[in-house]
DNA sequence: GAGTTGATCACT
DNA sequence: GTGATCAACTCT
């Protein structure tokens, strides 16, 4: 599948489609690159849980309503950033928050981004906690791949930033999805299904609860 | 369980 | 313009 191919995706389609590639960012200092385990759909402006819930763009949310397969990249609890890929066409304002990385590429690097000391080596099917932390959770991953505000609104079929297929489609029975995370706030939207992983890995974010689909 | 700061919104 | 409130999280 291309990027042109999966920026076509209806939203759901591409969050599940997400999970068939590795995010890459070729940095001056390294490149680094994880499979994405974990993402979550977000379907404004009828979606109480998404930023573009209800409204017109911002500043913050501009990106949300331009063109499929940018990034939205956004600052929460004043600390943390988190990214997402946006989905639908123009005008649109959907986005699929990147959740989860199985780390693949410049683990050395990721490390030292995230100040955690890395395991001599060790079983990529069993990583121990250290590996784990490296990109099992939305800011996690951010940090893990050096990417910050600079590449807000970036298209992500361009390097140094971009997506890559793996080459296979993965079974759907493979894929699980379940309720969103944080978004109790979100009243009848906070139970929809729109979180999806695959299933198995060790490198969710948050243990998955699954919904009956 | 606390930290930490930008964005938003309901007000002047 | 100003101040209150809150946030799609992380680390201990």
């Amino acid at each position: 599948m291309t990027t042109a191919e999966l920026f076509s995706l209806d939203v759901m389609a591409m969050a599940r489609a997400l999970l068939d590639f590795e995010l890459v960012h070729a940095a001056a200092e390294g490149t680094t690159a994880g499979r994405i385990v974990e993402v979550e759909a977000y379907q404004g402006p009828h979606d109480r849980a998404a930023h573009s819930y209800g409204g017109r763009p911002t500043a913050r949310t501009q990106a949300m309503f331009g063109p499929p397969g940018r990034a939205y990249i956004y600052r929460i609890y004043g600390m943390h950033q988190c990214c997402n890929v946006v989905a639908a066409p123009t005008g649109t304002p959907h986005a699929i928050l990147l959740r989860a990385l199985a780390p693949t590429e410049g683990l050395p690097l990721m490390a030292a981004r995230r100040k955690l000391e890395l395991p001599q080596a060790f079983d990529p099917a069993r990583p121990p906690r250290a590996v784990k932390l490296l990109t099992a959770g939305p800011a996690r991953l951010v940090q893990a791949m050096g990417v910050d505000m600079r590449y807000y609104g970036h298209a992500l079929d361009t390097p140094p930033y971009f997506l890559r297929f793996r080459g296979a489609r993965t079974p759907k029975s493979d894929v699980a999805c379940g309720p969103r995370i944080n978004v109790d706030y979100a009243g009848e939207d906070a139970a929809r299904p729109w979180r999806l992983w695959l299933r198995g890995t060790p490198y969710l974010s948050v243990p998955g609860v699954e919904s009956q689909d």
